[in-house]
RNA sequence: GGGGAGGUUCCCGAGCGGUCAAAGGGAACAGACUGUAAAUCUGUCGGCAUCGCCUUCGGAGGUUCGAAUCCUCCCCUCCCCA
């Protein structure tokens, strides 16, 4: 077992913040020397069941916990899901079934587990202890913060000052979430910075039921595809650890320089040392960003989906897109002709590669089809009835067949 | 309970009787350029389609030759005063 001294170290990299340093530090030396684990909380939306790159940045932290010895509990807010967090967008989350709980939860072990040691992890949902309680005892917990309190809090702030509805039961969301933290007996609550807040709430609650506060370690947010936004499934600009290689892959390529040196900072097995010198080597001309970029879609392809996976994945990509040629596996779409012939646009919609008639139409006048590897720029071609390749844009293929 | 401001196409946001499928921006998609980068530029961005037609501006009715725009009722949000 590492000391506290080098634990510490191993679970301070990377981390935005951490509150406070301190006790955690304390707290270490406290289980070094009795030999008993930490708890560490990390709390996890039920609604969302496909986990990002995102994601993974405070998934490896707490896989770090766990090669340090202690002890993981990965949290499902079940009961907190039917509040939603309020962070970022407000929309009052539908009330979700025992059954869908618990299959969002399956999906969910599914996936972790690409990153977390099974054998170490405690999947627990609040709900547990959550349903119990009665109405007096929710109120008994509202009562313990103020609305003043609550209004500091940087999301209700500002859709207050805007003028925006504020539900009262959101103000519920750190307060549960906190009281998770008085249930587990939490030492440590890992979030995101976004979480700050909550994880603050958490530390107040512990103290009012006569607990030690939690320590609290702040990941930092990994921005989405977009580069600006935090990654996330509602803006559509994430990578997901259970997609597709080529998917994944071609994401990865897809972004931008800066934003790829900050993915191989927080999502990627590179060492510091080993990070100066990419950027180094990028900015030397040794190294071609693209170069850089590939290595890094390999090792997160060879990571999710298997090792080998990646460079298989990064020889389909130069076929593709370097050197123009087909991918291997093309989606086969059967679309029943209408009759001798059928209009190219039709068959576009009926396989599934334009949304409807008048975008296919649209895409062809663009210029943007190519059937069989020739451009296709007549808004009424014709195809007879037979088997094509429809290319739309660059990475949209299909294999149309007829359907009787 | 009283007074005021609002709900518009994926999002923000103009429009306030016809010229509105609805300005502008963002997102998205396509093209050019490239490293399938990013940035930039251009185009598209409700549906069906041969002119043209059909559905859309919180919901339901109504007035008009004609309504996102006017009226009535209802639903929802915000602010101020109690």
């Amino acid at each position: 077992m590492l000391s506290a001294k080098e634990q510490f170290e191993i679970i301070k990299r990377g981390a935005a913040e951490i509150i406070v340093e301190e006790d955690l530090r304390k707290k270490l030396e406290k289980s070094a020397s009795t030999g008993k684990p930490l708890r560490i909380k990390a709390g996890f939306d039920p609604t969302a069941p496909d986990i990002h790159l995102g994601h993974t940045v405070l998934l490896n932290k707490m896989r770090q916990f766990q090669e340090l010895g202690h002890e993981v509990i990965f949290l499902i807010g079940d009961f907190t899901g039917m509040i939603g967090d309020p962070t970022g967008k407000s929309e009052t989350r539908k009330h979700l079934t025992k059954d869908e709980v618990l299959e969002n939860a399956r999906t969910y072990q599914a996936q972790i587990f690409k990153i977390l040691d099974p054998q170490k992890t405690r999947i627990v949902f609040n709900s547990e202890w959550m349903s119990k309680m009665t109405a007096e005892d929710i109120i008994q917990l509202a009562a313990r913060h103020t609305v003043a309190r609550m209004l500091e809090r940087e999301d209700f702030k500002k859709r207050y000052q805007a003028e925006l509805p504020i539900s009262i039961h959101e103000f519920l969301y750190p307060l549960i979430q906190g009281y998770d933290s008085v249930m587990l007996k939490a030492d440590v609550e890992l979030g995101g910075t976004d979480q700050k807040f909550n994880l603050l709430v958490g530390r107040e609650l512990q103290k009012e039921y006569g607990q030690e506060p939690q320590s609290i370690v702040m990941m930092p947010l990994l921005e989405g595809l977009d580069g600006v936004n935090k990654m996330s499934k509602s803006l559509g600009n994430y990578i997901g650890i259970n997609e597709p290689a080529k998917e994944i892959f071609g994401k990865v390529m897809s972004v931008s320089d800066d934003l790829m040196l900050r993915y191989y900072e927080l999502v990627s097995a590179m060492t510091f040392d080993g990070l100066q010198k990419i950027k180094a080597d990028i900015k030397s001309g040794a190294l071609h960003p693209m170069e850089a970029k590939k290595r890094l879609a390999a090792e997160m392809v060879g990571r999710f989906c298997g090792p080998g996976e990646g460079s298989k994945a990064r020889e389909e990509f130069e076929q593709v897109f370097s050197k123009k040629n087909l991918p291997d596996d093309i989606a086969v779409a059967a679309v029943a002709w209408e009759g001798e012939k059928m209009k190219l646009a039709k068959i576009m919609a009926a396989a599934g590669v334009a949304k409807s008639n008048s975008e296919a139409r649209r895409l062809i006048q663009q210029g943007a089809v190519e059937v069989n590897q020739q451009p296709m720029v007549e808004i009424d071609s014709e195809l007879g009835m037979g088997e094509y390749i429809v290319r739309v844009g660059k990475k949209r293929f299909v294999k149309v067949i007829p359907k009787k």
